[in-house]
RNA sequence: GGCGGUGUAGCUCAGUAGGUUAGAGCAUGCGGCUCAUAUCCGCAGUGUCGGGGGUUCAAAUCCCUCCACCGCCA
């Protein structure tokens, strides 16, 4: 099979799965995975970007009983709920795989036999120690207790020492294998202090792997064994293969197998650097070049968990920002092996700091003075001189070290590499005071140098942040009167002097605009929710409901809140006077369609400062995939007439 | 308990083939500019480089030891 004469680069995020809400932490991965594929698709490679979701599994099964749905139902459900975060975020991933779809099963079928086949797959007795009340094997690592018997996690009940038949996979015989494939690849594994683990716990030995269980249903049978069901791990890695077209569509798995890196959080690394291998040695398989173990984001210091509640939802932020401040901020304040700290404080320092004064500030001012002093159109400029000369050689310097941090995964050292050259445009702009020049017009041509330089450089800047940032950076190219989308661009073809004379440059609007830390905050309390735990309904008395104040209220105005994406403000009629509020529907509703509407609003509801304006009410909508749909009346109801 | 890692300015961190007064960003103070989103530019600090001991003409950097925290394993 001739491969493209293109360099490929294939890179997978885990695949998640769906008994979870995506959260930050999906979202961080995933983003990584999206910076890096942009900035090879810039760097010529013919790229291949994998994310999906692993779908079978008790959990799963489970979660959906409790919820009266099919399990396939569920992850339906949730599927599109990922989907949507990816789209909101720019992701741009190639193929979303769900380890449901056929041809995924039927791979994992075919690779199960074939191990069979050659004997790593083998039968045998698994014991384990069983939970009865939750009909679930405990996790292996779990430790016994005192008595010696083990203690369900989930159900704090004691469990039974029980056997069954299951198929084991032979990973005792790859621990020489694998040593020696650490050895001969010591970048494997990074960051190297992860792959010091993986080589300690294997050199401990390896036991062989039961990778079948009978007490599950939803899964993918055993081929010719089918009251066996393949265990979630073995299913789920080998979407890797699958997802690029194993057995399917050769051509195109020979062209990007083996991958390049497989990203994933440390939490799965065993499985990654350990398991993955063996089986792909097994199944004869070339071994992927890296796996690569990002950090955790920690909330306020503790790690964020379900149990703990203080999981992080993105569409706050979302909602306020737009993806890219998001993006630039996970991407820049860690490297990627470590762990970061992910408060809101911290989070809008940095983006008002070096999104909204440095990079959009830059953008701003050097916009407007071509705008102001030209008309938007420079069309003649004095020669270069030696400052305006340093200014170029510094961006093809940056722009080569820009690459190679990228090429480095060190998307954290690229960024601020970028943000050191945004410093010296604006300090060049400082040092050349342009808008004194503006008032001689004999200074024209000196005056439009200095312009034309700023705008080269600030083209640039938008071609180097374009992997982290696509929206703002093809949004600052469009300003620059560029027609063509950035990705037409590549690190050989982009040149500094590439902003001709003569183009329009276009009328700017504040790119990313600053936010103040009491609104941002008072708006995340407003949208905080308490989820109920699943399977608990937390019941309240009448008396308590009777407390809510629910009245029909009459769309009187609506106009949208300055500098946000979903705010609306909304003057609502509550039959005694007209009330404010501040609603985030504006993706889903139009201002001129709201007005004259009755709905259910909360009047009692203490009154909360959304963006610098105070909200008097709150009007009930559904929440249907981070969408919100209003109940309007049909009926003609009086304003102000209790709901109850 | 075993293996590995980390401890440097108020905060987040960079800095090891040992070498002139230990750095950056943010925060703080002062000054300048007004094109720009109260933004931008300049200047100014501050540190027993976790403690102790050692090697060396010279150590944040090498060695020993202790303390604290983190990760993996048991």
């Amino acid at each position: 099979m001739a491969k493209n004469s293109k360099k490929t680069f294939y890179i997978t995020t885990p695949i998640y799965y769906v008994n979870d809400m995506p959260h930050i932490g999906h979202a961080y991965t995933t983003i990584i995975a999206d910076a890096l594929s942009r900035h090879k698709k810039l760097a010529g490679y013919d790229v291949f970007f994998l994310t999906g979701t692993d779908e079978h599994g008790q959990k799963i099964e489970k979660a959906a009983a409790q919820k009266g749905m099919t399990p396939i139902e569920l992850a339906d459900q949730v599927v599109i709920r990922f989907k949507n975060l990816w789209k909101t975020l720019n992701i741009s991933y190639d193929y979303f795989i769900r380890t449901t779809q056929d041809f995924h099963e039927k791979g994992v079928q075919k690779i199960f036999l074939k191990l069979k086949e050659k004997e790593v797959i083998y039968k045998g007795v698994y014991k384990g120690w069983y939970c009865v009340s939750d009909e679930n094997f405990l996790a292996e690592d779990i430790p016994e207790d005192s008595d010696g018997q083990k203690t369900c996690p989930d159900c704090g009940k004691k469990a039974g020492q029980v056997s069954e038949e299951c198929y084991f996979f032979k990973l005792s015989a790859y621990q020489k294998k694998l040593l020696d494939f650490y050895t001969s690849h010591p970048s494997f594994v990074q960051p190297q202090s992860r792959m010091n683990e993986v080589v300690s716990f294997v050199r401990q030995g390896l036991k062989d792997l039961s990778i079948t269980r009978t007490t599950v249903k939803w899964g993918i049978p055993v081929p010719d064994d089918p009251k066996h069901t393949i265990y979630v791990w073995f299913d789920a890695l080998h979407n890797y293969l699958t997802g690029i077209g194993y057995d399917l569509n050769l051509a195109s798995f020979e062209k990007f197998w083996p991958a390049t890196v497989h990203l994933i959080g440390k939490d799965i690394l065993r499985f990654h650097a350990i398991f993955w291998p063996a089986f792909l040695m097994a199944a004869d398989f070339p071994l992927p070049e890296t796996v690569y173990s990002h950090g955790w984001w920690l909330k306020d210091e503790t790690k964020m968990s379900k149990s703990r509640g203080n999981v992080l939802d993105p569409h706050l932020i979302l909602d306020v920002f737009g993806p890219d401040a998001l993006r630039y901020f996970l991407l820049r304040e860690i490297p990627i092996g470590l762990d970061g700290n992910f408060s809101h404080e911290g989070f809008l320092h940095r983006v008002n700091s070096d999104l909204a004064n440095d990079l959009g500030n830059l953008a701003q001012r050097t916009l407007t003075m071509i705008q102001n002093f030209f008309g938007g159109k420079i069309e003649k400029i004095a020669k270069e001189r030696d400052i305006d000369k340093q200014l170029r050689l510094a961006f093809v310097s940056v722009k080569n070290k820009v690459f190679r941090f990228y090429e480095a995964y060190a998307i954290n050292r690229a960024l601020e590499e970028i943000w050191g050259y945004i410093n010296q445009v604006n300090k060049y702009l400082a040092e050349n005071e342009p808008w004194k020049l503006a008032n001689d017009e004999s200074q024209k041509e000196n005056l439009g140098r200095i312009l034309y330089q700023a705008a080269s450089a600030l083209r640039g800047i938008s071609f180097l942040i374009f992997p982290v940032m696509p929206e703002s950076s093809q949004k600052i190219w469009d300003y620059l009167g560029e027609s063509t989308p950035i990705e037409k661009e590549s690190y050989a073809t982009l040149k500094f002097d590439g902003f001709s004379l003569g183009k329009k440059i276009r009328k700017p609007k504040a790119l990313f605009p600053r936010v103040k830390l009491k609104d941002f905050l008072a708006e995340e309390k407003s949208k905080t929710v308490q989820i109920p735990k699943e399977g608990h309904m937390d019941y309240i008395t009448f008396d308590e409901f009777k407390k809510i104040d629910l009245r029909v209220g009459e769309i009187i105005k609506v106009e949208k809140v300055e500098g946000t994406r979903k705010l609306l403000k909304i003057d609502v009629n509550i039959g005694t006077e007209t009330r404010q509020m501040v609603s985030g529907i504006a993706d889903e509703y139009k201002p001129e369609d709201l007005v004259g509407k009755k709905l259910v609003v909360v009047i009692n509801l203490k009154p909360a400062v959304i963006r610098g304006i105070e909200s008097q009410a709150m009007l009930l909508a559904a929440e249907i995939d981070d969408k919100a749909i209003i109940p309007f009346f049909i009926e003609d109801v009086p304003a102000g007439a209790k709901v109850k």
